[in-house]
DNA sequence: CATGAATGAGTTTTCATTCAT
DNA sequence: GATGAATGAAAACTCATTCAT
């Protein structure tokens, strides 16, 4: 019955004008009154509810994170209950569609990898998230691979995959991806190998 | 032997500069200053020598592009005229030791992606680049894969593998990356199909 | 029974608490948030009790008064019932111990003072202060000197020896002043003339 | 030839507006840009010349030290070449009537002291200050005590003294100073002991 | 050409104070 | 009375850029 939510809520709005933010600059080039004028709040507020402009980064990505897991599990739990789609070439298709190829959020992570190659807690973060993402890959594949260090290493081929094509898609137009490449196809190659 | 040579001369230091600048910090940390001090040159000489900030970073871009392309024509050279050597796996390999995994060039790689999001004549300049790298590519798969279709989707997969491992080679340790990937087993993969 | 004592509970708690935060800051590097905080209150309740931060400040300036008056009061009352000891050393020693030489309070009069050399409502409480303070002294020096005009000089000087050497003991280590140092020799040498 | 003047005559017009900025109001509400002001600069020059805020006004001490060395340096040369002047007591009424004594200087002299004693940059200035200031007196007054242990007593407690007396002339009007006080009878009192 | 002085816009951050609940 | 959300003024500091010499 107190007054919590209010907190909670204006975080999230910060948060999100983060995002909208970096859809059009850099965060180096977005001021704080930039943030708070789209989360529509006095920039001092983004001083109260943050400890100051890194730490709204560092919260952005913890938030971007979350907001995956969680579209990712959904995913998951659909997937399963529909047994006659092909599991993990679907799997793998998701990511490519749902984050990897999503236009929106890849300028997003390049710009956070531009900013963990110089900033230590950015860089911390990152590779939790990308160790947690093999882990899952890891165990997916484990399932078709015998061998654990072939596992271990086409999980961590995977995933450069992805952020390779990723990277790609800013410079080559989509039908141009589309045209050259077949997820499914790469990931038969390395699974039948 | 005009005064020419020397306007020239001025030049490349400021943009060896930049890329001594960026090995410490990304370019919008960088001042103007701390170039012309890297560069041993007052600092108000380099808008003689340059439009203003965003145009060094452009013509740093250039001097790149330039630098490897005449490493990578010595190194083919080198090449053709050692028979011997395995031509294709070795290409591939040059990139991936001289460039892409090259630790110094990585992080300027990232912070220029990065800037190409949101910069048009940035983005510009990477196109093109990525445009040639993937021609030389395409010509020299042509030779191993009948389809053209299947020589161009292969080429882009390259490179998108390639920068893919790069930036992950910024994330795991090298001991990682070693113990999981062999780019040679994986471009026989890709050769082989 | 009523409810003022509620009022003057808090106003004693919230000058308490900017005691403790002068002991580690200067009062202008204090915020309202953190005397609130010390005084274990929101930091909105502070303008419910004061007017405003300088309010703050002069009350407790008026606090610290009180306080020590009352101290100074104890302390004679005990004197005067204790023949045996020589009160008039014994004064000075306490004016030495308890206030002058306690570092705690130290720091504390000379943020006042400074405060006071630019705010004249913090001056007007400061000449209060001390007037009041040479008329014990001189009262009590009156005892022992006849001529008043030389026990007012007197009374003068103790006081700024006394200051003074509170200001040393900032800059100087103890021991210095011990072994440099001894106000029962330096009274005599006043009392005597 | 060079434009080196340049440089040492802005900041000294920088130091000077600082003491005429500290003669209305303390450091801490002393802004950059009043100080600018004064100075007749862009507040942006202020960085150029200084590092920062605290810089400034610790060259500031530095600056205030060297202009009283000097003046007190002529004074000694003149006092020697008119040698019908009793020295000592005039050495002594020097400071009194330069320094110590010095209106302007002394709500100055407070502030710092202020400083001082949250901040070990200005603590450490101040510490040199004081123990050269005491050092000369000591080679004085070692002329006239015999005992090195009495003379360095009696040259902390001239300083002591005379930092008491500023002090209350601050708090006290001239009149009553003058009226109550003549530091020729304290001496005389200290060095005949 | 080279130098370094000067400018001023822009950024992050702090904080006293107000106010609705 | 108490709380904490919100405001906005003001501060220090940075720096690309300009310009006189």
């Amino acid at each position: 019955m107190g007054r919590k939510p209010v907190r909670d809520e204006r975080r999230k709005q910060i948060l999100d004008a983060v995002h909208q933010c970096l859809l059009e600059k850099p965060f180096h080039k977005t001021s704080i009154k930039d943030i708070a004028c789209k989360a529509g709040l006095n920039h001092g507020a983004l001083h109260y509810y943050f400890e100051n402009k890194e730490h709204i980064l560092l919260e952005y990505i913890d938030y971007t994170k979350t907001h995956f897991d969680k579209v990712y599990n959904d995913f998951l739990t659909e997937a399963y209950t529909e047994p006659t789609v092909e599991l993990d070439s679907l799997k793998y298709r998701w990511a490519l569609d749902e984050v990897t190829f999503h236009k929106e959020y890849q300028r997003i992570f390049i710009e956070i990898w531009a900013h963990a190659l110089y900033n230590p807690n950015v860089m911390k973060k990152l590779k939790e998230i990308y160790r947690a993402w093999r882990k899952t890959l890891f165990l997916g594949i484990s399932n078709i691979v015998e061998s654990k260090k072939e596992a271990r290493k086409i999980s961590l081929t995977i995933i450069a995959m992805f952020e390779g094509m990723s990277l790609m898609s800013s410079f080559f137009s989509p039908k141009d991806l589309k045209y050259d490449f077949d997820i499914k196809d790469f990931l038969k190659i390395l699974s039948t190998k």
